[in-house]
DNA sequence: AAGATAAACGAATGTTCGTTCTTTTAAAAA
DNA sequence: TTTTTAAAAGAACGAACATTCGTTTATCTT
């Protein structure tokens, strides 16, 4: 008998991400899919049992590759700026390794289709959760409702990178952030934190 | 003859929103917005040329109708501690007077359907460029690029706001967040910008 | 090499899509 | 009141849609 081959459903959900980025979920058709990964529109159906199930197992595929990018050299344990620095490093790196699946990403949990019902337990939460944990028991920084921490943490980032990416497919050059430019965004991160 | 029915305009823009936000942008076809607005699908056609216009043209009134509420009770001459916060608490109003609006700039903005080559010089603009030189000239805050200040600014309320909301979405309980929550992310946005 | 099995395909399904056409209707101008 | 004009409706268009079905093909097991 033939195997299920494992590439070949990558393949399907990598073409699927960049229709998605180039055409929005309207641009998403079983047909063109089909065309984009030289298949045929049935054969999808083999790997994945409709056009939600795609998507979604897209989404979740593109969501283990973040966790597992975004955890890179990163120890709970770190102090609170070594450790924030590199999570700021690592998702840059991210968005640079793979700006179709930030753009999708963005589309997605921004649309109806996200189902934010079942916030898993995941190793990165369960991680991210001991970080800041330790960094408040430490009194590094202030003490603060988890969400006003998080907000502060990231929320300049993901506006800078916004901007640069907005910027970059505006003048058709490729995406870049200066790390001057991050560690002084950084810099005031720390200074707001800071116990 | 017979006039052009404003409030028909208005009433198929909103319907779309309404689709938009519930279904996503494929879920947004002529024939359900016929019927979400009680109208012929041909009828659509008085008012907008195309599926495409029609999405531009709710998000240009949508624009505008943000413009309009967050600067109210603005005024570029205020101190910048002033003046942020209103811009934050008009932010905020805005998301609670049009949830559905919000959603669907969300969901827009982040999609390719959005075209940010000309983006023109809006009083909004205008007036936030000339309030921050303003605090920058008056020593208020540090000296900073534009969009590092803009990310430090408006970054944390706005992942303050998609947690808030991304909550109510799940409980089913109507969108709030305290005041006293605002001010303390605030307080600390302040402390990171306050020369 | 033969047989078994599931992957892969092309064609076809009925449905829904965006849009246009023709006709009817309502209201402003005469 | 009559005429004029454009709004509004409804039916219709081919195209594209998600999905299924029967057949063919490739590869593993024997």
């Amino acid at each position: 008998m033939r195997l299920r081959d494992e590439n070949k459903e990558t393949l399907i959900r990598e073409q699927a991400i960049a229709l998605i980025v180039q055409e929005g979920f309207d641009g998403l058709s079983m047909q063109k899919l089909a065309k984009a990964a030289n298949l045929s529109a049935s054969t999808i159906y083999i790997y994945f049992k409709s056009r939600e199930d795609l998507l979604n197992q897209v989404y979740i595929a593109v969501d283990e590759i973040f966790a597992k990018e975004v955890l890179k050299n990163f120890d709970p344990a770190m102090s609170f700026e070594e450790g924030l620095w590199q999570q700021w490093k690592n998702r840059y790196k991210y968005v640079q390794k793979y700006p179709l699946h930030y753009h999708f990403s963005e589309q997605f949990r921004n649309s109806p289709l996200i189902k934010h019902q079942d916030i898993k337990e995941s190793p990165f939460r369960v991680a991210m959760q001991q970080f800041t944990k330790n960094a408040i028991q430490r009194k590094e920084i202030v003490d603060l409702p988890p969400e006003i921490l998080w907000a502060l943490a990231y929320g300049p980032f993901y506006i800078l990178i916004k901007f640069h990416l907005d910027q970059s497919s505006m003048s058709g050059k490729p995406f870049s952030l200066s790390e001057q430019k991050m560690k002084q965004a950084f810099g005031l991160v720390i200074k707001a934190l800071k116990a």
